[in-house]
DNA sequence: ATAACTAATGCAAACAATTGCACAAAATCA
DNA sequence: TGATTTTGTGCAATTGTTTGCATTAGTTAT
């Protein structure tokens, strides 16, 4: 007797109007061939049951969905935290879910992703390679099948594909020409991974600034690191302490490596801003925090995910926007001038 | 002439090996009355045409899903974005997907993304309800749709449901018997907001220990904040030092606060640890950079994350585990000592 | 009034996989 | 040998929505 409680279909609203499940399915999607009265009734109909489509029966026939894969090496760093947050609000809004993975940076484990979100008819793909990452083919095939994406932070230039990227090389062009108008003249340098464009670009824009203010680049005074961590920023620092003469400005790569120079400096008694000035990276919270703050650049993670969402929503959605092969984006940054490295105020 | 490169379906095997699409279905999904001869052919053949199943057609046909959905009221906050590293780690290894949603602590938003999820037919919800959450009726309904519910970190009394916690009780008491431990009499506590289970807990640990040895517990040393915020850690500590005598030790319920707690005692020339002993809460990276660092509770986020995922996924496939009804899981914390309150070390 | 057209709706197929039931062949038993 | 059980496979219905094409009613033109 009892009829299992079942999903309402677009049948049940049919069948309540005497109608057909064509036109429902019509009304709901906004068809044009549809009187204003009958989608009237319709819509009426649909609140008063509660009802509302199958997603997965839709995705089933139309062969589309609305999820959106993001990719990033790990989700429990801040700057990936941030794009996220960025990416799901937008996507939430234009009602989208996003489903996220992460690829601890392993080549294999990427493409084996991205063929699961071919698989799964993913609407579009959002991804930041990973350091392993050398070769695009699995990303291609993704243009194949139609799938939108779009990249964001770390890009290659083989890859044909919309991007969203920070100006790395003026962001740290900028950075180091503040030192430098600070006063500093023997400027050190603790970069990031060199295999990884972005971190190429940070020693670029290091290096265009010296060269313009004809100061002299010393090897001496660059310390590459692998992860740009804490630790390995100490270990920079204190092989730069190493030296005859030490620098009097330090352009890092990130705030934790600033963060530890500032640290490893001040411990030896060398006066911050004053004997040595020093700027950071994306504005981690430790950087306000400090003891002087941590002077730094703001890398608009939360935009660049909110701006990553958009162009590829646009991608999806917009009919004119599919004849365009790729487009690219480039984020504002921000000097954020703090302690750390503002001589001005003694 | 040229046929439209279409996706390879079950059917294409069945027709290249003279069976029925129900026997390839059968092999792969292990249904025991095939034979393994048939078993092995079938599965060659998929390897050979490169062939999966439409995870979308087989959701469609199934009602069932490989998505979990995960909500928390921000990604971008340290703690959240380990939890979730958790979960997308052992929901991947399990054949999960994890979908994300940000409730940006509103009720109305809350609701509306667990009706979204019950609507497309998620395997299961992993959620750290919002601050404003009082009523529970949306989780309630997950329950009666059969979607197994997990909470995490935040929770109530009021709902039944599998729930993976920290006992901040217990974490908070041990916090303040260290404390107690390195001869602090006069005990500060810097709350968060009390309307919030957690903070409720943290503060009756704080309060047990005193109990315990004894000691008073004084208003004017009782802070409570709205967020935990590094700003109000500082209007906290501040007002601290307007008393009479000041504390000689304080227990933060984040790091944040503790970080500001440091900052303006020691700019009010208290010595830390030895006038004034500080704790945190939750290992945020900043505890560990500070000078001196800050000793800290770890809450153990990843490992949150982790086990949510695994009694989740347990109540999805384990027809044992759906006999009961919910589970109650407590992760370890453990106490970070570090140079904020040891003062054996002198 | 009839033809031609437009507007609004219905019919029915299609999508890819799953599953209860039926059935044939093989194996076991009497 | 015939009856019965077991094992392995196939048949065909089913799922909820979308969409090309057909159909009907209503409108306009001739």
């Amino acid at each position: 007797m009892k009829k299992k409680e079942a999903r309402i279909t677009i049948k049940d609203i049919a069948k309540a109007l005497n109608l057909s499940a064509a036109t429902i399915s019509r009304v709901l999607s906004n068809h044009p061939a549809i009187s204003e009265s009958t989608k009237k009734i319709v819509n009426d109909k649909v609140k008063e049951m509660g009802f509302s489509l199958d997603p997965i029966a839709s995705s089933f026939r139309s062969k589309k969905t609305k999820s959106i894969g993001v990719i990033c090496p790990r989700i429990d760093i801040d700057f990936h935290s941030k794009v996220i947050s960025g990416i799901e609000e937008y996507a939430y809004k234009k009602g989208y879910q996003i489903t996220i993975f992460q690829s601890h940076d392993s080549y294999i484990k990427e493409t084996e992703i991205v063929q699961m979100l071919e698989n799964s008819l993913a609407a579009g793909v959002i991804i930041c390679p990973g350091l392993e990452t050398k070769r695009y083919d699995h990303l291609k095939k993704l243009g194949k099948s139609n799938i939108p994406l779009v990249l964001y932070d770390r890009t290659s230039e083989q890859l044909k594909a919309s991007k969203v990227i920070i100006n790395d090389f003026e962001a740290s062009y900028n950075a180091t020409i503040h030192l430098i108008q600070q006063g500093c003249k023997n400027l050190a340098h603790i970069a990031g991974n060199q295999n990884v464009d972005i971190f190429k670009s940070r020693l670029a824009g290091f290096k265009k600034a010296l060269e313009q203010y004809k100061l002299p680049f010393q090897e001496r005074f660059f310390k590459e690191t692998k992860n740009l961590t804490y630790e390995e920023g100490k270990e920079a620092a204190e092989a730069l302490l190493l030296n005859a003469s030490i620098p009097d400005g330090i352009v890092c790569a990130n705030d934790y490596t600033a963060a530890a120079a500032l640290k490893v400096f001040r411990n030896n008694g060398i006066a911050i801003p004053e004997k040595a000035a020093i700027i950071g990276f994306s504005n981690y919270p430790i950087s306000s925090i400090l003891e002087p703050q941590i002077s730094t650049i703001d890398d608009s993670a939360y935009e660049m995910g909110l701006v990553a969402a958009k162009i590829l929503i646009q991608q999806i959605e917009d009919k004119e926007m599919q004849v365009l092969d790729y487009q690219e984006v480039i984020i504002k940054t921000k000097l954020i001038v703090r302690g750390s490295s503002d001589r001005k105020q003694n």
